[in-house]
DNA sequence: AAGGATGCTTAACAAAAGATAAGAAATCAG
DNA sequence: CTGATTTCTTATCTTTTGTTAAGCATCCTT
């Protein structure tokens, strides 16, 4: 239940028994069915998600559209993290798109294992400083790259995801319509002159 | 000299004279002038640079056409990250756009403070947290919003950089080209209907 | 299995942005 | 101060995306 938290924590910090045990009790194990709100806009993030198994969207709203923000796999920690970290109503929704095994930790128990643990500040430390840089490429992408390279690098980086994923929350996560991906596929199938 | 350094750093951890001593020390001071080269694409970045006076813009470059990532204002810490906390080559350059007072601390140097002044290990998570939900926020007007949209947020929340930042810089930062970002500026003199 | 929702594709048209080029304006360096 | 870059604007044309709507397929639920 613990083993692929313990995996990737110990990609970060090195923790004995003792340390893992303290690191254990902080978190409680939820079962979660698929289109379960985690987080709710509006809402003030209480909690942070490690995804033992499934698959989880972060969206916007613009309108009465469901803009995808990030989809979080297997082994990653989910949140709205803006709404966690500063405590401010969240402007983001966190929905399971599949049934969900996760290891949820409250930001209150977070904060006495930064006292108890506080190596815990170096694991916090090195994985905000990997999605800092996750997320810069990400908006590299949309500086460098046009729709269709963006969607050919998702379809490199993240095979998976087309299986699972919906192509028009795909297609939001690019940032263009449900049609304009669409039509890229298509001509992405075609090879060159007619 | 170390004001701003102290004041920005107070915000995040609390430190003691003995303490704050110990932080400036790992410190050098520079003074570059301006269109001076700070990190140079393909080089790993070794050093991090905290803005005492200046600007400072992080650009990726496609083909010969510069692409601004970032642009880092006074009492800032600039550096090219990835390349920076990975070890890697930098995508990036980092370069002023103004003559720079600069406080630079080595990569090696910030390491040693981790063991000297662990709480370091605060200061930099929450800094790495902050850079986080910035960069959030930056992706997220790219999903959520035009490039009209983004330059009118532009204008209000950096209404300093406008004076100080050519336009062809500003354009490339959110996503259009020169020309485009130009049409939007007349487009948004004109009220409505001539 | 049937009905209803959801998701994908396609078409037609409008709106916006990219590319290229030329000229005006501002800035910089000697 | 003046010539030379650099920057900004404007115009034209092309390409792409957005919008709306319709049709079809698929998935889910009862």
């Amino acid at each position: 239940m613990f083993s692929a938290l313990h995996q990737i924590v110990g990609q970060f910090v090195e923790l004995d028994a003792r340390e893992n045990a303290i690191l254990e009790q902080a978190f409680t194990f939820k079962k979660v069915p698929k289109k379960y709100k985690l987080t709710k806009k509006g809402e003030i993030a209480t909690e942070l998600f490690f995804i033992n198994k499934g698959l989880v969207r972060l969206y916007y709203e613009k309108g009465k559209e469901e803009i995808t923000g990030f989809i979080f796999k297997e082994h990653l920690f989910a949140s709205s993290y803006d709404s966690f970290l500063r405590k401010v109503p969240s402007l983001q929704t966190l929905e399971t798109l599949e049934a969900c095994e996760l290891l949820v930790i409250t930001y209150q128990k977070l904060e006495e294992l930064y006292v108890t643990l506080p190596k815990i500040n170096v694991l916090t430390r090195k994985v905000a400083e990997q999605r800092f840089i996750n997320g810069q490429q990400i908006l590299s992408s949309f500086l460098l790259e046009s729709p269709e390279e963006r969607y050919r690098r998702f379809e490199v980086q993240h095979k998976d995801l087309l299986q699972r994923v919906p192509q028009n929350m795909i297609a939001s996560f690019l940032g263009i319509t449900p049609v304009s991906l669409s039509r890229i596929r298509k001509r992405m199938q075609q090879p060159s002159s007619p």
